[in-house]
DNA sequence: CCTTACTAATAAGTTTTACAAATAAATAAA
DNA sequence: TTTATTTATTTGTAAAACTTATTAGTAAGG
């Protein structure tokens, strides 16, 4: 049994006749009574009985006829839905970015996304720097963002910017007056900062490590949020991506740049190879590329 | 996007491997190879990643695998029902027939069957007779036990036996001494008979009305058994199809051979022209047929 | 680093299938 | 009885599906 006898015997079962039936499937009539005459060879009996000069459907042709149709539909149902995802008209893909990269940048390359594609569904999770790559790696998501990870093994970094890192001080701060801050300076007040292990934490001691300074810090937290926070409420200065510029001033803090040394790092969309990502996937890759050239 | 594709992409994706793969589908490696090819150009885009040591689906081939296991195994039940119902092992047929017959000899020919074809269903319509002639006509059923019908037009009549009527008589009656009773000495009685127009009532009149001997019905009701009933209650007398002789006697009348004239109808099944019945009411119309041979 | 072993893709040739055109057979209507 | 109409059959051809043989690419082992 084939798709070709089952749309062949809904299309004589429907117009009761093999000329009209063979013409809807753009076939010869002998082509369709044999197509016909095969599906009963298959299925061990005669679905129609046919004089020259009238169809009928057996029993057991009308115990098929719901059946095929119901075959039928769901089979076409599923070819569509597969073509659709293919074609961009369907499908979901989830990214996982740095919470910082999520609240600042990322809308607009989904603004974009979606402008082209409406009907791909785009689901963001926000999560933690590492957890970005963990995630990436597990086949949890299929494109993540973050800062460039040193290990990435077989996994692709697609970089969009470079980051620096600039300072936070609240309000009437000493250091407000300047236009950088040296982390020498910076570093005479309480300094606040991430918890180990967070990707932002590291990144500050390992540069700091190399030029000898010494850090000491009064308090961490888990989220660049509430670090903010803690500044913008007087409890001493931080460091932080320059992402968080724009929140943090909204936060009611100041930023600087922090030179001496001066850290950046790239940030940018980590996946599986290329090949491997779902066109969905790859199309994104694409958008985030381009908004952020 | 056919059959064969689905069930190569299933292969492959369960096996992770084509050549495996091939083998299970009694298949030659680069034929399955092809088949995937012409899927995924039929749907747009790849649905496996292969390198020549390593197989992986692609995110939309994962989203196929579910998709295409429903399908086929939608598609092997649909097929495997059609097979079953011709090949006797799965179906329903529903067999109209007069009371009379139903309560008396049927039984034993749906026993008979249902030891051969113990996965059919059978159900039983007692209607009167000329219901069952119209039933067939209707397609409401596709065997109807009666007694020959007048005008069948293009349906066919397949005797099973040749039934005569007798005389029921009431306990104690005077014509009980006789062997056989004749139509002009029981009509000296108060005589019950069916409604009309019930074909048991349309054939004794029209005997009857050959002969010249005129009916005078006292009582009549639209059951036999009813009629057995008021004669046993000793109402009167009737003349009923020799296939009621058993109950009659059951219910306390005496059954005796009514003469001059003699009324003698076939009885048999009545349905469609053979090659338009299902496999299943074939079947049950030679175990008919065999059972009263 | 090269070789070996293994796997999928490609190429070439063959068989099978699917199809259309022509024709035959059957049947209802004129 | 003839005619018109419809399906079945026959025949030849083109397409497809398949197999075998070969190639190319990749991971593991020496």
């Amino acid at each position: 049994m084939n798709i070709k006898q089952v749309r062949a015997f809904l299309a004589v079962s429907q117009t009761m006749s093999f000329a009209s039936a063979a013409t809807q499937l753009h076939l010869s009539q002998p082509a369709l009574s044999l197509s016909i005459k095969s599906l009963e060879e298959n299925l061990g009996g005669k679905l129609l009985t046919r004089t020259t000069r009238h169809i009928a459907l057996t029993p057991e042709g009308e115990a098929l006829m719901p059946i095929a149709r119901r075959l039928l539909a769901q089979w076409e149902n599923a070819e569509d839905e597969m073509k659709q995802r293919f074609a961009l008209q369907l499908g979901k893909i989830t990214i996982a970015s740095m919470p910082s990269f999520a609240a600042s940048l990322l809308p607009k390359a989904i603004r974009n996304y979606h402008a082209s594609y409406p009907n791909i569904q785009v689901a963001i999770d926000d999560v933690l720097s590492d957890v970005v790559v963990e995630m990436v790696r597990n086949n949890q998501v299929e494109l993540g963002i973050s800062f460039e990870p040193s290990n990435l093994v077989d996994l692709s970094f697609h970089p969009l910017y470079e980051d620096r890192f600039i300072a936070i001080l609240p309000k009437n701060h000493p250091l407000e007056a300047q236009e950088t801050i040296s982390w020498s300076a910076l570093l005479e007040y309480d300094f606040i900062t991430l918890q180990r292990p967070s990707s932002v934490r590291t990144m500050i001691e390992s540069a700091l490590n190399k030029t000898g300074i010494e850090l000491n810090v009064a308090f961490d937290a888990h989220q660049l949020v509430t670090v903010g926070r803690m500044v913008s409420e007087g409890m001493g200065v931080a460091v932080v991506p320059a992402l968080c510029r724009q929140q943090s001033i909204e936060q009611g803090a100041i930023c600087r740049p922090v030179i001496e040394p001066e850290i950046r790092r790239r940030v940018g969309v980590i996946c599986q190879p290329r090949s491997n990502l779902s066109i969905a996937a790859a199309a994104m890759l694409d958008v985030l590329i381009e908004t952020y050239a």
